[in-house]
DNA sequence: CATCTGGTTTACGTATACGTAAACCGTGCC
DNA sequence: GGCACGGTTTACGTATACGTAAACCAGATG
């Protein structure tokens, strides 16, 4: 039988193409496994996120490859997702991040006010994750202090 | 037609329980009128929570009264929410809101630890949002200095 | 007494975010 | 040649978190 070699295999002329870019320590490009294993999601839930216009590798021979940037962007899904925004929102956010500094003076200043909200939005998030460390704080220390005592009267 | 006093109207009995405790600055109790418009929720939503066990009102004549406890908590699930999660998740943190300092020593050792754990989830989910919130200043700062050259260039 | 208001339950529908299974394809290795 | 391997599409299923509609009840009001 074939012994898969230890890095990841791939369609063929996928993975010769991401071999031949990308050396060793910083490839240039990624199949689905790679990202796949990188933020710990199924290949299943990546293509999903292409599905729904997230993303839009490019194609070789069917299978699909990641550039840097693709990754950066499923980076982006990934950390969003834990943060409690959905996909549609994600969206919103990766079309500002994709267009980074292009466009006309217009479409600049939109992208302006906009990250400004999400900053705002997100400094939000911030302090009421602050609130509930608080609380935790609290709880954490009334358990000690219980302990503490249960201990010294030795009631258990 | 009978006009709706401006407080919010609730089922006779309950108004009156709600009404007799609680001196218009500092109510003791609430109906889920009082609750789903101070959260900005639906009635549905908070009977939801209370169908998956997150909350459990009183009852009087069969409708609900929300104890300053039960207001805690659906304040806890709401911000939850925002965060980013679940139902089943804000019920475990709930559990721990619920017993505190209750129970033998063995149980609080359980919640001590439950409660440092959820704190360090907590800092990771910040430093996630630290970077989010660093990646849209960048973009910020991006479009304004591509504004600034266009203004220069007049290139519109 | 009829209606209105605010509450209740029950049941079915819906949006999001995938999971799972089936069936296929192209390449490499024995 | 054949099978394993990694990838692909298509289709249907599932969990979460409610929304919506229908039908009911209990007091207050005119």
């Amino acid at each position: 039988m074939a012994v898969a070699s230890k890095t990841t295999a791939r369609t063929d002329a996928a993975r010769a193409f991401v071999d031949a870019h990308g050396h060793a320590e910083a490839p240039d490009f990624f199949s689905i496994s790679d990202l796949s294993e990188e933020f710990a999601i199924t290949h299943r839930a990546i293509r999903f996120y292409e599905a729904k216009g997230l993303l839009s590798p490019r194609r070789l021979n069917g299978a699909r490859i990641y550039s840097r940037r693709d990754r950066a962007r499923l980076h982006i899904i990934v950390r969003a997702k834990s943060l409690g925004y959905s996909l549609e929102e994600t969206k919103d956010y990766l079309d500002l991040y994709g267009r980074q500094g292009e466009g006309r003076i217009k479409q600049l200043e939109v992208s302006v006010h906009k990250s400004a909200e999400m900053i705002a939005e997100l400094e939000a998030k911030k302090r009421q994750i602050d609130e509930k460390i608080e609380e935790l704080r609290l709880i954490n220390r009334v358990c000690r202090q219980k302990i503490a005592q249960k201990r010294a009267k030795n009631t258990d």
